[in-house]
DNA sequence: AAAACTACCAACCGCGCGTGT
DNA sequence: GACACGCGCGGTTGGTAGTTT
């Protein structure tokens, strides 16, 4: 379908930064006649611009219930919740921040919000544990050829296996959270959202793409490839994430406040527990880390008193001792605490997750 | 002091969708 | 159904200020 161009690149038009003088001609005119017609609205308040760049202008900056000035914490901690259920749509997230854009929560989102998640060992997309932090091959070592001087046992870890890898799945989104997220799917004019809703596709359209299940089929292929009568291994990889939108709370899938899985401990996995059993971590440099009241499932306090200290200690956990292995730089990611780096870091560390297992080592006794 | 680097964010760009003809 | 138009969305760019070397 053709579309003309909202204006001409080479009819003289303006671009780049408004001017105090542009500013006032906007807000004098819609002041008088209010917006409506962006495309003929330049000519009429003697604007040279493109009525798209008037509209920006005017969502963006001049509108008078704008809000300027730094996020709150609640403002940051309500669009980390919202982005962990819808993604990256910015336009739904600001209508529930008065005041606020959405260029301007993609912006603090992009600068702020998702480096800090990264530097929390949390993947910013899918808003679950980070698995391109974690070692695979000692843990796989360490299990088929027992020579790890863990004491637990094989099961065990191929349980705790599991769980991480159910950890994946999960995105760690508060049950209460979806109720508002289906709200806002049901409330919202944008049709796209309700597409998604009505196509019963993930809460978040980004997630059922994301690194949990194109990551792992490969690797799910290669399990089930294995003869076995016990099937609880590739059980551990649903593929339906229709559930999150289910309303039910009761029936919200195993996540971190599955406390049987942390041997008891009412905390999600902490520091100890990761590098007990060959999960490494890094050094967290940001000193600021939210306390997501609602959402201390994950996010929240225990998680975050652990990775205090582990900061305060300054200690930087990578490949354990305990893995039978020398350090693999190939198989171990050491989260970046420069900044620019990170999504460099972050893609190749997902790309590193598309390592291959050998059958030979699943095709083992000692994994079934 | 100056160059290089980094962080921030306003603004731009291309695209998709709804609506009207 | 085809097309034009208006609008809004999400991703990206580029200018600038601050910081580091």
């Amino acid at each position: 379908m053709g579309r003309t161009p909202c204006c001409d690149k080479n009819n003289g038009l303006k671009k780049g930064p408004w001017t105090t003088e542009e500013d006032e001609k906007l807000i004098d005119y819609i002041q008088k006649h209010g917006y409506g017609n962006w495309r003929t609205l330049p000519k009429n308040a003697d604007l040279q611009r493109c009525g798209k760049s008037c509209r920006l202008r005017w969502t963006n900056y001049l509108r008078p219930d704008i809000k300027r000035g730094r996020f709150s914490f609640e403002e940051e901690e309500t669009i980390i919740q919202l982005h962990s259920v819808l993604g990256n749509k910015w336009s739904t997230i600001a209508s529930r921040l008065p005041g606020r854009t959405d260029n301007e929560i993609k912006n603090y989102w992009n600068t702020h919000i998702r480096k800090r998640l990264l530097r929390m060992g949390i993947n910013p997309v899918t808003h679950t544990p980070r698995l391109d932090l974690l070692d695979f091959s000692s843990i796989l070592c360490s299990s088929l050829y027992g020579s790890s001087p863990s004491s637990l046992s094989t099961s065990s870890q191929i349980n705790n296996f599991q769980t991480l890898l159910n950890m994946q799945q999960q995105p760690l989104v508060n049950p209460e959270l979806l109720k508002l997220a289906s709200s806002l799917f049901n409330t919202s004019s944008h049709h796209q959202q309700q597409q998604d809703y009505s196509n019963n596709q993930p809460c978040n359209p980004q997630t059922q793409n994301q690194v949990p299940l194109s990551h792992f089929v490969q690797f799910q292929d290669q399990i089930q490839q294995v003869p076995s009568t016990n099937s609880s291994v590739s059980s551990s990889f649903p593929n339906n994430h229709s559930h999150l939108f289910e309303p039910n709370v009761n029936t919200y899938p195993l996540n971190f406040t599955d406390h049987s899985s942390y041997n008891n401990q009412d905390s999600v996995p902490d520091i100890d527990w990761l590098e007990n059993n060959g999960f490494g971590l890094s050094t967290f440099k940001e000193d600021y880390i939210p306390q997501l009241s609602s959402y201390n499932q994950y996010y929240g306090s225990d998680y975050n008193q652990n990775l205090m200290i582990n900061q305060t200690s300054n200690q930087v956990l990578s490949t354990p001792s305990s893995s039978p292995t020398p350090m693999n730089s190939n198989s171990t990611c050491i989260i970046g605490s420069n900044t620019e780096d990170e999504k460099e870091s972050y893609d190749s560390c997902n790309n590193r997750m598309k390592f291959e297992i050998p059958l030979h080592i699943l095709d083992s006794n000692e994994f079934m």
